[in-house]
DNA sequence: TGACAGTACTTCGCATTGCGGAGTAGCGTG
DNA sequence: CACGCTACTCCGCAATGCGAAGTACTGTCA
């Protein structure tokens, strides 16, 4: 089976959801996700879900040189981060219960 | 929030799922999902969803006229696609049970 | 020194898929 | 006869995940 379009739309909630409780750079954020389970997830699914954040007023950015590789963009949540975090995860559990209502009949 | 992206790579599964106990035919099965939660799912995309799981082998369909409207298309699930809902509802669970975790911290 | 791998990010265009709108058609009601 | 419900089809759009390519910095190893 393939998951990519199961990714649709939860991306940017899995991606809210690893910044909840430490900032993080595109690059740590794709590792975080994989780790998680999501192992699959393309780099660019992620820049571009960060870009699609920032555009939106979600995130705010910093940028951090780093000794061991090229620079850094550290995105952080803000407070319409979170609350975009907290209705996400609402509508999240929503669906899926009634996904999971489905499919146990 | 908007559930649009949600719904991508998921109503697939949903489709056959209702399909899983008694055929139905398009329009019925627009119903079906409605009345399950999926309040404002399009007709366009559950009659899109129907032809690609009939082109992809997992559906079979038989014409019934109807006293009161127009014909009927009626839906069943074969084989391939009683198997296809297996694996796509393991698959949806495993999916689902990540995003629980990632979400519960 | 030079090739290579790992880190880190960006841009481009493609494929999938849900959706709105329009159109066709049959039936019953006012 | 206009309207609304049922039932289906087709068209084109929008959103988004992804692969591929490119840039660039660092350290390792032959």
């Amino acid at each position: 089976m393939d998951r990519t379009q199961l990714l649709k739309g939860v991306l940017d909630i899995a991606v809210l959801a690893t910044l909840r409780d430490e900032d993080g750079y595109g690059y740590d954020i794709l590792r975080r996700l994989r780790a998680a389970g999501f192992d699959d997830v393309g780099d660019a699914s992620v820049y571009g879900t960060l870009r699609r954040l920032f555009q939106a007023g979600h995130l705010v950015t910093y940028v951090v040189a780093s000794d061991s590789g090229p620079h850094r963009k550290y995105y952080s949540l803000n407070q319409s981060g979170r609350l975009q975090l907290k209705l996400a995860a609402e509508t999240w559990r929503d669906f899926s219960a009634t996904m999971d209502r489905l499919l146990a009949d």
